[in-house]
DNA sequence: ACCGCAACTTGAACACGTTCAGAAAGGACG
DNA sequence: CGTCCTTTCTGAACGTGTTCAAGTTGCGGT
């Protein structure tokens, strides 16, 4: 990216950017991506930096404005709202996830096993974050919130963290309850939301004790799956499922 | 502060206020209550009136002062923040479930219909300050929060509620695993809380949904609790007790 | 009656997120 | 070049929660 014999259209700056094109016709509320694409990353990574060094709620409007060179209003055009530049961390931290967890699942077929491996990476990603992730977690709570990770705004990040499990699961030799199967990859991602429940209020020291959870629960989690097809079990199973498409919307 | 032939001590005012006495100093930093009784009710009552009819977003501070009769600086002279009002909503939700409890389980003694009354009651409380309560339930998920459950500031709260659920258990003629039944009101309470999160993000009208949810759980908390002493299930309960002792604080 | 002190009350001022009317900067077309 | 239009950018201004120095009030002690 630095020579410049760069051809037709090149100022040669957005390298990046060449990889356009498909602008899905989506239809929100974002401004045409074209010329501002570079202030737009200056300010998110800015923001993000800010963010981390003190914390979400120290880091005002006017320093990322400051700091990234621009005026307040400019960092508006490029987004919403401060909020919206969570939802930015949160889209680079899933795929951070797919990444971290590629590895362990191409290598592992134990289902307990590989739930484990996709749980501790989505913790080895969010870890760094910890103490500003988990002040603004909360707005993910919020119901109205495009945040939350049950809106429609955030659909395509749950679909995709949900294929993750499915990915989990299919990549397995587990036996699982026929009737339970297709909606297990969607249980365990509520599981895993539990996890990051449970992380963010964990306050001991480099949280271990979300780490604990893990390799507790998933041993729980597998031997729960394995005996939903004992006759014991079947009925309260099926009378789960059941309910959970009852409230499922 | 208009007539001038005011009398030693008695403007003839409070009456409610006469009913004090024990103090118990519990070396809160609230300011020691005295004569500003009367105004801290009313700035009080004016704040949870204007929650409810337009929301805690769209209730400024100044509005509320104004309302009230009393300048900004008072209210934040009674109350720490806006969030403080809140916590004062959750008080009374509180004692007001633990009184609509009351009659089911002087009445009940079957262990599912007691906890199904139990789960009712809550959110028969909750139920007319839906569309508010659940803008601001996401204050309580932040766990730097003082309304946050967990919180320290709350385990007056918390200890209530899940005595509410010891009596749930300890009134009905279930047989429980004796290992399990020390923190089984603490797994109910957090069922509780699980009930309460659907409740929020539960846009059902009416929420009935929440209801469908309550009456779902309750026989399958109610099998579970049966099938704990099973030889198979042994292992499993004692594992999973063992795991929540060991995230608990 | 007066003093002194603590409880209470005030409203201007502050910092923040957000908005908005308007500049500037490109670029396409003549 | 000039004209027009869209994209990008600006900073003053608004409404909010919160703070604070300064006032007022009521009461016990003298």
């Amino acid at each position: 990216m630095s020579d410049q014999t760069a051809p037709t259209t090149a100022a040669g700056e957005p390298p990046t950017a060449a990889a356009r094109g498909a602008e899905s016709a989506v239809g929100a509320a974002e401004p045409t991506r074209a010329r501002g694409e570079q202030t737009r990353q200056l300010i998110l990574e800015t923001a993000l930096r800010l963010f981390r060094e003190r914390g979400y709620a120290q880091t005002t409007m006017r320093a990322i404005a400051k700091e990234a060179g621009v005026a307040v209003g400019n960092a508006y055009y490029y987004f919403e709202s401060k909020e919206h530049l969570i939802q930015e961390f949160y889209r680079r931290t899933q795929a951070e996830h797919l990444a971290r967890a590629a590895a362990p699942l191409a290598a592992e077929t134990d289902f307990a096993a590989r739930l484990r491996a996709v749980l501790h990476a989505g913790i080895d990603v969010l870890g760094p974050s910890h103490a500003f992730a988990a002040t603004f977690f909360k707005t993910a709570a919020e119901p109205t919130s495009p945040l939350s990770p049950f809106s429609v705004q955030s659909s395509e990040a749950r679909s995709d963290a949900i294929g993750l499990f499915s990915e989990v699961l299919e990549g397995s030799r587990a036996k699982v309850d026929p009737e339970l199967r297709p909606d297990l990859p969607e249980l365990l991602w509520l599981a895993y939301l539990g996890v990051i429940l449970y992380w963010v209020h964990d306050r001991s020291p480099g949280q271990t004790k979300t780490r604990l959870l893990i390799d507790g629960a998933v041993p729980l989690i597998d031997r729960l799956v394995a005996l939903s097809r004992l006759r014991v079990l079947r009925p309260i199973t099926a009378q789960t499922m059941q309910l959970i498409k009852t409230l499922r919307h």
